[in-house]
DNA sequence: ACAAAACAGTGAACCGGTTAACTTTTTGGT
DNA sequence: ACCAAAAAGTTAACCGGTTCACTGTTTTGT
């Protein structure tokens, strides 16, 4: 594998003129340029990565930190992956993947032998320690999520509050009041601190109470199964529902072969609205299922492009996006029709 | 950050000695030993990952290339490729994320700058230009999946003619002959060369033609809807069909659906078994399916240990391993009852 | 026409480790 | 005691780039 030292040779410059002329740091006369152009051609030469990251102190890799007790780790962490990796790609930057129990120490293993440039943090809490351990170390990052504390951090979320309020409204205006919600089990949905059903449980019980309804709050395991066995307490303690949020991705199918079973169709019994899965997942259903779909791509895409950024240009402003997810509509939903 | 210069000063000893100390590449007096442990100790120190492979030739980072026009990169992707990063980590490696096209050029893209020291290969066809193109470059590497030629190339796939074989003993035991076969589309299944297809397809005609029967093989994406649009084809094509393979994860719960809406209910009418899907996503299947699961988690440890090992010890002999399926079973296979 | 400024290019230190070759000290056999 | 061999350490070259301070040459303004 040729070297730097064999290109400036054969061009008949210095290191220095050459490494010049690769990055243009530094101006380089047109007629240089082209001389080392053709020795790096004839040689094949690639500049070796490490050194290059030796040399300059950026390694142009980055860490996508993500928990190994996943829940909805599911069909949109994949999409979420690959597009991360993607545009790491696309700016000349690798993307490495880091699996890993939550908690500082994990960070410290992470970052302290300089192999990584920045951090993408996923499945963020509330209160997240990691968090704090990446301000301590200077390590710049970007959360895939929210922190209850924001000031000066650079995050890409889903807008599920968003998602919730349309979806809330659009079975209200069909007449609905008995609307439950479904959430997956990790983190008892009353008390988890985990980000999104954190938030969205807040704005779903706001808009009950705005409403005068009675709010039912249910979970089960992130299974089609559990999704099936659920649906006989959510009819024991809501025996006049006719709406069901679900967050529960994976369940969601379950759930609506065990309504059918249980004598409620959707949608002529119940009306159901998925927020934040895939369609792939949710499609399984039958009948298919309306779903605010996580923007995934987006949110890999966004995470790593703001955060390279930053690490080009460290005085950038922390990014604060929230992403939209996409209403992917198959009249699952139909007007309210009270129970004979 | 402390460096081993700074160590070198506090323990009184010199560079090469805390480096001997580190990676024990030479013997160190014990005393000496401990000096530099204490050093060590109190300067928080931490080696250098960079200068380290830029001095040692091995950057312990190892790619795991998957192509993004992906089919069956479903629900067992993401195990694998979580699988993949926690073996690599628990052995000091650390995996890159490599998406992109297929194709030789991409991989000297990856491998040119020196930042990996060997390559994982997903989604191998029987005759894959990336493995040539590996071999002419000399990186190490191994495949998930299995070319044609195999000789001194490292792989470890699924066993799918064993699953396959398997399944339709079974449904031979229970009386069953008119059996169809369905893959997902990516390639037709008559001609494919991606490895699985091609593999079970052959496994399977063979098998029909040893008992005689008439095989049926279908086809459609990889999504529960086309599995609902392909049901009709196939009770025109097969209208005595008693038993299905399924190859194609996602279509299966649209499969069983459709089956059960045009009057033959699983597994009453029709018996159903599931090769190479994930539980998680056919569980959405009502009723649930017996499934072959696909082995992904064992598949990424399997392939990255291997790497790994022949990185660090380079005339070891390549793996050659074939993992089996796991058997789940949930009854969705009854005696064939010739239809009325 | 001449000093000042702009431009091209070079040399060498440096990033933080690894490792081959060499020196010094210890051990052991006779 | 004495010499050869083994053990423990050290020195310095090297990995392949980046970058700063510097030199020599050309351009510009007046």
């Amino acid at each position: 594998m040729a070297t730097m030292r064999d290109v400036a040779k054969l061009a008949g410059v210095s290191l220095a003129t050459v490494s010049f002329a690769i990055n243009n740091t530094k101006p380089v006369a047109p007629a240089t340029l082209e001389r080392v152009r053709e020795a790096m051609d004839t040689l094949d030469y690639r500049p070796n990565a490490i050194a290059r990251a030796l040399a300059s102190k950026r390694t142009r890799i980055i860490a996508l930190l993500f928990p190994m007790e996943d829940h909805s780790l599911s069909g949109t962490a994949l999409k979420f992956f690959t597009a991360a990796a993607e545009a790491a790609s696309e700016l000349g930057y690798n993307l490495i993947l880091w699996p890993g129990d939550n908690g500082a120490e994990h960070i410290d293993r992470v970052v302290s032998n300089g192999l990584i440039d920045g951090v993408i943090l996923m499945e963020v809490h509330l209160d997240d320690e990691r968090v704090v351990r990446l301000r301590e170390l200077g390590v710049p990052f970007t959360l895939i999520g929210r922190t209850r504390e924001l000031s000066g951090i650079s995050y890409v979320d889903v807008n599920f509050e968003g998602a919730v309020i349309d979806a809330l409204a659009r079975f209200e205006a069909l007449g609905h009041r008995s609307i439950g919600i479904v959430f997956d089990d990790d983190g008892d949905p009353g008390t988890s601190d985990y980000g999104p059903v954190a938030r969205t449980r807040d704005t779903y019980l706001e808009r009950m109470r705005a409403i005068g309804a009675t709010p039912g709050i249910f979970s089960c395991a992130e299974s089609s199964s559990a999704g099936r066995a659920l649906v006989p307490r959510i009819l024991a303690e809501m025996p006049d529902v006719t709406a069901l949020l679900l967050i529960n991705e994976h369940a969601s199918p379950g759930i609506v072969s065990a309504l059918a079973a249980h004598g409620r169709p959707v949608p002529e019994a119940v009306s159901v609205l998925v927020v934040g899965a895939s369609v792939d997942i949710v499609s399984a259903a039958d009948p298919e299922l309306t779903v605010y779909e996580s923007p995934s791509r987006e949110l890999g895409r966004r995470g790593v492009r703001d955060l390279i950024q930053r690490l080009e240009n460290p005085n950038l402003e922390p990014a604060a996006a929230l992403v939209d997810c996409r209403y992917v509509d198959v009249n699952s939903i139909a007007p309210a029709r009270p129970r004979a």
